[in-house]
DNA sequence: GATGAATGAGATTTCATTCAT
DNA sequence: TATGAATGAAATCTCATTCAT
């Protein structure tokens, strides 16, 4: 089954020759330090409201600091769910990895990101603190594009196997997408969350679908 | 299949006995201006990055004037997006009313759906002006949470006639909702744009999952 | 002791011949409801970030109409306080008319003042609600200077009835009326509040320095 | 006498050892020339009407600047008055010092305000630009309080030296100040401005009551 | 590279006042 | 006279960003 992945989710591969000395070391936990400041200050006041200077209110770091990281809270917003999406994306990785046949792929699919979402949803602010819901534009960073292509890709290879029938499968992707967002916002009201239950019923649409072939 | 729908989304007729002064009437023009305005400045330069001051500039009225009818910029994008979905919840209601069946219902509902989308689009900012995305903090407005619960009343309504099998129907609406926004997304970045075909795409999907039953 | 006062606190008499008609009664609530509603205002938010908006507010009239009554916030303040002082003043009248002699009334006057002060004392603000403090320009308005300059002729005339020795009179109501203000301040401030000790206090203060006679 | 005073005015003197760079240096100019510009505008305008705008303009600062130092004409206007209370204590500690017994120090301290009255007044203003009255919540500032208790500790430790009789501490310090500040107010506006004889005016006054003794 | 004060444009919002109804 | 929406000047304050230290 893991032939179905082309690539992995990357990252860069710069340290791997070199061990990062104490600058750059310096230099990554500045790094660190204004993404998670920033990440409590949009989950505290909400990205439109907050700004830069939140962002650096929240640090040990001085103002001008900030600009030799980011360029913009826009910038920081996307590196914060560039990572979130990340590591999703590397959970998707594994599941494909694992899965034995098509069937095991969806329905660990689905779990992954029901216990994703689980995992990050912040109670306190009723909402996943870094989602694609947080930037107001929906879902259009690298990151998030990746997923989805990954996802296409996945199913047209599995059609290319025999797996599944012809379809639009740029539809379905975002059919899959569209349910599982949904799904995971009612989940997360829910009580008791219960993951497995969401990815059950999202994986029992998608097969159901798929059975009854290309014509609907 | 009218019998689903308890009431339209109604508004209040009690103005039908006194006709409005001038007073009145010019309340009435004005918020319409400045909402008009704003959907316009949404429109041209986004919804984050407009403010007050570029609505009022659209408008013919005075700064101040603009908070005798709207609190913030928030508000009237509340707004804006409450008239939206209330145009979309009246055909809806059409839909439902004139419906001979489940059937009938669920893709004429997708149907209007997916036509609402292409006509609130607006290709030059390459998505729809209005709509739950816009606003930064997802989805609770009163309107979608009636058009959500509006869907899952009909849902159940059918199951108590014996059309649909018993299901997490909570679920369901979610998932049907879902796949709408996303599969609507990328129809409209599809050339040429075809309402139908999203339309049946998730049609069939709702009732290949609705044969399968409840166990999936 | 009635001959002191030269002319009593005044006030309009354009009343006296013409009963008010109930356009004139309905003026007058309303100036009435403006004032309280100012005096409440002034007490809860200070005099300085009150603003008419604010005090028409309070009132169930329209914000055109305050101007029927009052130019400016400064105007209803100056009204309130002016009201205040004649209050005070009425009493200042009815303590000399009663006064058997000099003592009797310095001691009866400064008895009416703190008795005055603990009634118009607002704890909640910790001040007195309308005094001179409020108005940022210490004690100019005319009925201030009335009081003063009464004062200062009650000395007077105790002078030329042999009363009282030579002094500067206009020092001296100055420091009676500094010494009244500030033993105010402190006396509303202990627990208990005492009149009759501040009143005996000041009191005894000016018997002191009568007695020393002009050269100090 | 100098032992009435624990300590002085005081002031933290730690920045001895280390001059202070080019960044201090300027930001002490930076608020040196606000507080200036404040003090120009009170006295043109008036405290009430005066604005942060009106105080900015006044200065060779950019507008944001005036908040790194302040955060509102309040602020200014106390840091203001607390400095002219500092220069009048400093006056007072001197007094202090070199007093031979109670009486000096009682008529130098008279002195020593009306002088200060004098020099503060401002003609054009009609009256002391910056004192308690100005700030339209009487004086409660921390110099002015360590002013009073200063005071009411200087009669204490007279009393118990045998110089003064028993009395109401407090009033009789309310007392002192509530004259000084009427008469001072009335001294300016003769001509010609004569402090020496307000000053012993209110030293008489002082003298004539504790010859009286604590019954008055 | 880090610092943090200065900048000044600009956003929000309030305000006193007017005036058609 | 009362009303209350409209006005637009003006006040407050924040902001992203720069740059001397």
């Amino acid at each position: 089954m893991s032939e179905i992945l082309a690539q992995g989710p990357g990252g860069d591969r710069s340290g791997s020759g070199r061990r990062p000395g104490k600058r750059a070391e310096a230099k990554a936990v500045n790094r660190e330090e204004i993404l998670q400041a920033a990440q409590r200050v949009f989950a505290t006041i909400g990205y439109e409201s907050a700004s830069v200077r939140d962002i650096i209110r929240e640090t040990s770091l001085a103002s001008g600091t900030f600009y030799n990281y980011f360029r913009s809270k826009e910038e920081v917003a996307e590196a914060l769910m560039d990572e979130s999406i990340a590591r999703f994306r590397a959970r998707l990785t594994q599941v494909r990895r694992k899965a034995v046949d098509f069937e095991a792929y969806v329905r660990g699919a689905f779990r992954a990101y029901f216990d994703f979402v689980v995992e990050e949803y912040d109670s306190a602010r009723e909402q996943a603190v870094v989602r694609a819901g947080h930037l107001p534009s929906r879902g259009e960073t690298p990151s998030q594009k990746a997923v989805f292509e990954e996802i296409r890709a996945d199913l047209r290879a599995a059609h290319e196997r025999g797996e599944v029938p012809g379809l639009d499968f740029g539809f379905f992707a975002a059919a899959c997408v569209g349910m599982a967002r949904e799904v995971g916002e009612r989940m997360v009201r829910r009580d008791p969350v219960d993951p497995g239950a969401a990815a059950s019923f999202c994986a029992d649409a998608v097969f159901a679908l798929l059975a009854r072939g290309p014509e609907g």
